[in-house]
DNA sequence: CTACATACCAATAAAATATTGGTATGAATA
DNA sequence: TATTCATACCAATATTTTATTGGTATGTAG
């Protein structure tokens, strides 16, 4: 067995035991080197031979690290979350999620819906605000994620990440009364419901309720 | 007249004659202080007062800059620009931009409308692709800002970035025949009236059809 | 009281240096 | 002849160092 062969195996079985962590770098080519005892340009071929594999990758002036190369950086957006009020989200929200509910009704696939019910049960369950507020929140996006339209998730992720602000929160903690949330899982039921048996209008129509309502409790009472 | 008097009516001047532009970077307070033949604290004095003024920001390590401070970062979330394609951005903007002009129909001003009228002259008398597509550009977005809200403007300038692409921008070009620029041009001036005379409903649906000619022109003749 | 000169500090920008992978070359060894 | 080694150099990137910037404080002079 050649020296290269023998660095190829040492270094898989490094990265495969754990030592070197996946989407971890390791050390410099030259450290390595002398690491392993050999030159290095012999372990630049055994380098060479575990990235055409896929177990590591390399850039210049960064490193070489472990498992598959991460996906390009996405492009980033403004979004204006000091700018924009719970009215305007509230109305975004109208126009978004209700089309969102009709494109899942065609696509959602059976796991989609295994998931969606889960939900429901354990929103139905929770003994506190904040747990609801979590599966309600995984809810609507199991529902964004049928739709099966990357971009229209990303919308959709986007105005979930204004919903998440400070001056929401507090409009949210007073606004859920039991008695609302267990109006609101009706609406979920039945959400789901429509959904599930691929009615689109129905699905469309009993979102734009849910969210009226939520958008009326929420709004009128406060202002 | 004191010494920091002079200096403020100095500064006032210099940045009034546009010999320090709006957003420029002005000196140094060591190099202006020099340069004004005053003391640093003197200068600062001056500056206090420019800035309580709103002619000028100051920030430590920066620098001096003309004009007002410009708004807090804002944050920003991943654009999906290499994940989606032609068919699921034109899904999205049927979502987004029949329920825009919906809003645009009870919120535009007479500027608005005014400007929208000048996209369309434009439009329609450019005689090359890029022209058109500018000025179509153009009215897409100032009915978008004619809804009035900050956050689904946000969203429509999202989509539109991601249409701004090299692949989508292919699509563009070769879709654009004379014949279908004469068809959008009507589609829009329709648009602009339905708008205009307040009408929602019709709004609404001359934005959608003009959408689904769109995509159908671009996504029939190619797929 | 105003203005000046000077010293020092925190925040930021710019410049310099170090580190990383990539390529090339020539010599030694099996 | 193929493999391995040692060495040199370069481009890309990261880190460190230095310079620059506004901010504050102090003491002196007019």
């Amino acid at each position: 067995m050649s020296s290269k062969e023998l660095a190829v195996s040492e270094l898989h079985r490094l990265i495969r035991n754990g030592h070197y962590a996946p989407q971890s770098q390791l050390p410099s080519e030259r450290s390595l080197a002398e690491q392993l005892q050999i030159s290095r340009s012999t372990l630049r071929k055994a380098l060479a031979t575990l990235e055409s594999e896929g177990e590591l990758w390399r850039h210049v002036g960064r490193g070489t690290f472990v498992g598959k190369c991460p996906a390009v950086e996405s492009e980033v957006f403004p979004l204006p979350a000091d700018l924009t009020n719970p009215s305007e989200v509230m109305e975004v929200r109208l126009i978004l999620e209700p089309e969102i509910a009709v494109l899942a009704a065609h696509r959602a696939t059976k796991t989609d819906i295994t998931f969606m019910r889960q939900c429901l049960v354990k929103g139905d369950a929770a003994r506190d605000t904040a747990t609801f507020e979590m599966w309600d929140g995984a809810l609507h996006r199991v529902i964004a994620e049928a739709a099966r339209n990357t971009l229209l998730l990303a919308l959709f992720q986007a105005v979930n990440a204004v919903r998440g602000h400070a001056i929401w929160g507090e409009l949210k903690e007073a606004t859920l009364t039991k008695q609302r949330r267990k109006r609101y899982v009706v609406q979920h039921y039945n959400m789901v419901n429509a959904i599930e048996r691929r009615d689109a209008v129905d699905s469309q129509r009993l979102t734009r309720e849910h969210l009226k309502a939520v958008r009326d409790d929420m709004l009128n009472k406060h202002y």
